[in-house]
DNA sequence: ACAAGGCATCGATGCCTGTCAATATAGACA
DNA sequence: TGTCTATATTGACAGGCATCGATGCCTTGT
């Protein structure tokens, strides 16, 4: 397990609406969302998710973007820093998918939960 | 009305997960998750939401919070322009609400449908 | 009319971030 | 070994943001 993410430790509780957050939770989800409050960063995740197999490589993103290639690496690497998204190298290529426990806990703690 | 808030036509969409946002749906949605995506915020609204009656005034809110007042002013008002809290003042005090349309569109966006 | 208190706004400051060009790294293939 | 290609890293710059102190506005009560 190489790096302890932001989405291990984060959105395990109540959600937002049922009781006050600690300063402690609000510093551990904050990061989560700051990784997802980006246009491009939406698109991105949203891109690697709904596509066949739920992976993709950057130079697939790359071409739906009208960014320079460390740009899109940047905002790849800020989404797996945040535990939104796994990184998986094959070959030269490099293939992310989402993490879907990261989001699930996020949709639990903004308060959709059916029960 | 006053003004169009970002959550009135933001996140009425499919599941991130489902189909690749356009463009223009995720500039609708991240300054949604801009304006959670901060610990101050998080807490904010957290406690309004939990409180009795699901209303709190600033002077309730900054007894809660190490921070001064024009800086708990700043963070309610960047929660209310993004629609995530009504405004009703009644006399001297100011009265914070959530809107729950816009947390849940936000559920919704994030994928916590499980079918 | 005046004073007091709750809240918003303004201006300034220091830090964070999105973007790019240039460069580095690393794997595949001849 | 050397070249090509895919991705990451670095350094720099501009814009954004969280915070504060000072001040203004508005409502209530005297």
């Amino acid at each position: 397990m190489p790096l302890a993410s932001p989405a291990d430790t984060a959105a395990c509780c109540a959600p937002l609406t049922a009781e006050p957050l600690t300063t402690e939770q609000a510093e551990q989800v904050a990061p989560l969302l700051k990784a997802l409050a980006d246009p491009v960063r939406l698109r991105l995740l949203s891109l690697v998710a709904s596509r066949d197999g739920g992976e993709a490589c950057i130079c697939d993103l790359n071409a739906a973007f009208d960014l320079t290639q460390p740009t899109i690496s940047h905002h790849m690497r800020v989404l797996h820093e945040a535990g939104l998204v796994d990184r998986d190298k094959r070959g030269v290529w490099v293939y992310y998918r989402v993490c879907p426990r990261a989001l699930a806990s996020l949709g639990a703690l903004i308060g959709c939960s059916p029960p």
